[in-house]
DNA sequence: TAATAAATGTGAAATTTGTAACAATAAAAT
DNA sequence: ATTTTATTGTTACAAATTTCACATTTATTA
């Protein structure tokens, strides 16, 4: 995968391909990946290309061939279990996903302060963080959704690290400070709201 | 703001900004607003510099006056209206949160095709999608929030946009084909989360 | 007041990312 | 069998983004 930096796009040709194979289709091009991602058909044979992944000229890529690689470089050989942190709006809201599956890996718990949202409603467990150590050797859980109010990230966020916790997906709207060997990914989703609201109103004009 | 495409970055200034203002802080330095939101010091200073904002050389910056201009180039002049397509598990989520007023927004409405979604309890009311013109045209409303399951996405959507929506945030994990002018904001939850899995597996080896 | 230290501001260089052009190949059509 | 067409693969180029080096300014200290 030399000189990619770009996960993220083979992600989304590996989400678009299995909605494509789910309709049935058993060839792939690069005209048609474009179409389903967005991204330029040129710029998709490059990153296959860069990854090793070849096509036939004029036959396209086979899809099933194109998951299997794309598998090759992000699929977990395990599945790899998870950890919901904060179960208020948005972590009720990933709790109850179903979606986890299709990327191989497995929701087994989450942790929330309050004791009322420690219930038996969901299909996984609600626990106290101070649960999290136990839970993560037995399941061995080394990544985390974070999804407590600002206040409070930073704080739990620690806590987490100090427990096992390697990688974080954090909602809360701040940059949490954390050992360099932690790695966290952030979803701002006001920050992608006034994005759009922003370049919508430069059209206006 | 000749040069940047980075709207993000500056939307991300703003954020820790108003939170540096909320603590009392009457100066930001580069260097302060590289630890808050992780972009490099000199990256920020030109960054501002390519917007004519402008420091005290070993002064810093003035919070005020950065939020000002920031607000200069962002700030809608008046309250933006927007609204919720699709009351599910994340559509529940946003219409609870609160933090639509820092952006100077304000979610008006959602619109559900489950009648039994359509209930009182909100903030706001929950119509079926056939009163969205109404709603559109009387809150002047040009953005939406995208909440519906994948096979529902693109047809939703351009419903959305036959009844005057221009701007989509979009969660559903699908590209939405939609006429030129329509902006459309991707939030791709799953491709996150996969992307922190690999990162992480890369420094395991 | 002079010296020092700590910040901003910026042009040039380096790096990264994406596009364009086109050669190579395989399938389809004639 | 030959020609045409559609598609991949690649190299060179262009654009953009980021970092580097350092000049400039201002505040603080001696
Ligand atoms: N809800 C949204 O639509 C939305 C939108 C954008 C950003 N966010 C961000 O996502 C985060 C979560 O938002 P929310 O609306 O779900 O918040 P929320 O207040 O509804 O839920 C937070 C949950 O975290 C729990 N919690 C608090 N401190 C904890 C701790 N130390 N350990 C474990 N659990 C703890 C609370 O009990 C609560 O259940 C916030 O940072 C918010 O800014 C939310
Ligand atoms: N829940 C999550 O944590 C999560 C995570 C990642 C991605 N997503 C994506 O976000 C989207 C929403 O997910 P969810 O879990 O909230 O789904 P959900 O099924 O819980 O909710 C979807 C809602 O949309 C409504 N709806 C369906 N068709 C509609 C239409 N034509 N018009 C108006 N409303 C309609 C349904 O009645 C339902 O209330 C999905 O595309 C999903 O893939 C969700």
């Amino acid at each position: 995968m030399t000189g990619i930096v770009q996960t993220k796009r083979l992600l989304s040709y590996r989400m678009a391909l299995l909605r494509l194979k789910k309709m049935g289709l058993k060839k792939a091009y690069s005209h048609t990946l474009s179409e389903e991602t967005g991204v330029s058909a040129v710029l998709i044979r490059k990153d296959f290309s860069q990854c090793g992944i070849r096509g036939k000229r004029r036959g396209g890529y086979d899809v099933d061939y194109l998951l299997d690689e794309l598998k090759k470089l992000f699929g977990r050989e395990k599945e790899q279990n998870v950890v919901l942190v904060g179960l208020g709006n948005i972590g009720s809201a990933l709790i109850k996903y179903e979606g986890y599956r299709q990327s191989n890996m497995n929701l087994v718990a989450a942790f929330d302060i309050d004791p009322a949202k420690r219930t038996r409603r969901y299909s996984v467990p609600v626990y106290s963080l101070e649960n999290l150590r136990e839970v993560a050797d037995a399941f061995d859980v080394s990544v985390a959704i974070l999804a407590v109010p600002e206040f409070s990230a930073q704080e739990t966020a620690h806590y987490m690290v100090e427990n096992g916790i390697r990688g974080i997906l954090n909602f809360a709207p701040v940059l949490l400070k954390l050992p360099g060997h932690v790695l966290v990914n952030n979803i701002n989703i006001m920050v992608e709201m006034e994005r759009l609201m922003y370049h919508i109103g430069i059209r206006e004009k």
